[in-house]
DNA sequence: CGTCTTTGACCAGCGC
DNA sequence: GCGCTGGTCAAAGACG
C-alpha cells in the first residue's frame, strides 16, 4: 500500500513518539531486561493444534499485538500486552518450545501497573479450591481445578522425564544466557497435562531478586507464578525493598495475597521448587 | 460499535 | 559496515 515509507511526516510522528514514549523504546531491544519470567507450561497437543498458540493462562486480559516466526523455531511467537489497563505495560511472549510442542514458554516482562482484575467472581464459576491447600507445599495431589484458559489434557502424560529432559536442556540455555543474571528454577510435577517451570530472570543487583532466592532457600513454600510475576515486577526503590521485606515475612502466612492471586494460584497449579 | 486478531512493514540491537 | 533477527506498530478484517 501507500505506506508511510519516508514521508517527513511519519518520521517527526515517530519521533514523537520516542519522545512520549521513550520507555517504549528503552525497552524494545533491550536484551538485558530488568525482569523476564520464563513460565514454562506443558500443555496437551492439541491446543496448538486448535488454535496458534495456547491462550494466556492468567486472569489478565491480553491482546496479542504481533507475532514473529523464531529462527531455529519451527513456532512462532506471539506477542501479548495486557489489555486489562490501559497504561499497563505488562507484556508477555507466547511461544512453543522448539523441541517439544506441548511445552509453552510463556515469557513475562514488564510489570501491571494496575491492581488485578476483580476474578472474585470468576473464581466463583470455576469453584475456588480450598485455599490452603493451594498453599500447601506438599500437598502434590490436590485436584488442580480447571485451569480456565489451558483445554484439558488430551493425552495424559505419566512420565515427566522427557520433559524433564526438554526443560533442563532449556534450563541449560536459558542459565549459559542468564547465568550471570542469576535465575531461579522452579519446576511442577504436575499431574495433569500441564507443568509448569518458571524462570525467573533479574537484574542480579536487584533487591527482588535477592528476595526471591530467600523464598526459595528459605521457604519451601511452593511459589506460584503469579506470587513470582508479583516479585518480578519489582520496581527497585528502596520502599519496594522495604515492602517485599515485609512481603517476606508475610508470605509464609499465606494470607497476604489477594484473591484473584490465590485463584491464579488454582488456576496454575503450585509450583513445587525443585533446587537443581 | 467496540474489541481483538492477523499480517506486513519498520526500527534498532547484535554479531560477523 | 552489512546483514540478520527480534520486537513493535499500525491498518484491515473478523468477531461478539
Amino acid at each position: 500500500m501507500d505506506e508511510t515509507l519516508s514521508s517527513p511526516e511519519q518520521d517527526s510522528e515517530v519521533s514523537k513518539e520516542l519522545m512520549i514514549r521513550p520507555e517504549t523504546q528503552a525497552s524494545k531491544r533491550r536484551k538485558v531486561a530488568h525482569q523476564k519470567t520464563v513460565v514454562t507450561v506443558k500443555i496437551g497437543p492439541n491446543v496448538g493444534k486448535l488454535k496458534n498458540e495456547g491462550p494466556p493462562s492468567d486472569f489478565w486480559s491480553w491482546r496479542k499485538y504481533g507475532q514473529k516466526p523464531i529462527k531455529g523455531s519451527p513456532y512462532p511467537r506471539g506477542y501479548y500486552r495486557c489489555s486489562t489497563s490501559k497504561g499497563c505495560s505488562a507484556k508477555k511472549q507466547v511461544e512453543r518450545s522448539k523441541t517439544d510442542a506441548s511445552v509453552l514458554i510463556i515469557t513475562y516482562t514488564s510489570s501491571h501497573n494496575h491492581p488485578g482484575p476483580d476474578v472474585t467472581s470468576t473464581t466463583k464459576n470455576q469453584s475456588p479450591p480450598p485455599k490452603e491447600a493451594q498453599m500447601q507445599p506438599n500437598s502434590e495431589d490436590d485436584d488442580h481445578d480447571h485451569t480456565a484458559e489451558v483445554p484439558k489434557e488430551d493425552e495424559p502424560e505419566p512420565e515427566p522425564e522427557p520433559d524433564q529432559d526438554e526443560e533442563q536442556e532449556q534450563e541449560r540455555k536459558v542459565d549459559e544466557q542468564q547465568e550471570q543474571d542469576h535465575f531461579h528454577y522452579i519446576q511442577s510435577p504436575i499431574r495433569s497435562s500441564q507443568d509448569i517451570v518458571i524462570y525467573q530472570e533479574e537484574d542480579p543487583f536487584s533487591s527482588g531478586n535477592h528476595l526471591e532466592k530467600t523464598l526459595l532457600d528459605e521457604h519451601p513454600h511452593p511459589l506460584c507464578y503469579s506470587q513470582l510475576l508479583s516479585f518480578s515486577s519489582t520496581p527497585k526503590s528502596e520502599e519496594e525493598e522495604d515492602f517485599y521485606d515485609e512481603l517476606e515475612e508475610l508470605l509464609p502466612t499465606s494470607s497476604y495475597f489477594p484473591s484473584f492471586m490465590r485463584s491464579n494460584l488454582s488456576q496454575l497449579e503450585r509450583i513445587p521448587f525443585v533446587p537443581s
